[in-house]
DNA sequence: TATTTATGTCAGCATGTCTGACGTAAAAAG
DNA sequence: CTTTTTACGTCAGACATGCTGACATAAATA
């Protein structure tokens, strides 16, 4: 169920990203910057537990796209500083839009009480959201 | 955290896929078989939503392995009744040993409560699988 | 100054998905 | 009983996304 629920919300986004000639590896790290602005490479590699080649390419499609802008680190300028642009922005809060109707309808159908034990359940899987960065 | 939790559960079985050659794809199939035996490929088709091509080539190696068992159907004989071998029984197990721990200590730390307000928001997104079959 | 760290890049490979086209056997429709 | 549809199998080629290995550079750190 697991499976399906995850690959059923993340195909909700499909034609969205097809208009924008990307695909859900670009996604989820468009989904990591947002939620995160000004993340470093190694966090989000964290976060997606992928290699640094292999998220190259799909930064380098997002930069390339003009959707994500990378600075050069404050504290420490071997880092780079990820976050949205204003197009990418916009282009995360489509996708979200084309997946929100279908987990508030899950929610509403399962009610507020089902909701709090569902996250519950979800930071025993995957962690606490909350202390994703820290933890990294 | 949908996307993270499936992730970290179907990264549990790679080690145990990989001795028998075999990739995700190959355990999504499995795990179907597994679930509603004497399926037809039709039905397997549903299940996973990739086209037939695609399965064919996962279906090879299962059947070549020798972990699954392909017979002309019953009612109808165009269609082909899928089922586990032992073998395939005896992998399947494996899969589901390696997975089972993270899903359990989730389940604990989350509580018997909690744990039927994830399955309720689970169904509304992916459909309640005691009614998968019939509906598709 | 030497080393480590954070990142970028090139080259090639594996997996799993796709589209399109074609073939066959069996059921269903006429 | 002929025709069409259905369920399945297969070949060929392509794309998306992951991987390993090797190497380069700049900045922090020892």
């Amino acid at each position: 169920m697991l499976f399906v629920a995850a690959r059923d919300v993340a195909g909700k986004s499909a034609v969205v990203l097809a208009q924008a000639g990307l695909g859900r590896a670009h996604a989820r790290a468009l989904h990591f910057i947002a939620r995160y602005p000004g993340l470093s490479v190694a966090e989000l590699l964290g976060f997606l537990k992928i290699t640094k080649q292999s998220l190259n390419r799909v930064m380098g499609d997002l930069l390339a796209g003009g959707f994500v802008e990378r600075k050069t680190g404050m504290q420490d300028r071997r880092t780079r500083s990820l976050q949205l642009t204003p197009a990418g922005k916009v282009l995360a809060d489509a996708v979200w839009s084309a997946q929100r109707p279908m987990i508030a309808a899950a929610f509403k159908a399962a009610g507020q009480e089902a909701v709090g034990g569902y996250r519950k359940v979800l930071i025993g899987m995957a962690g606490d959201p909350e202390r994703w960065r820290k933890n990294s």
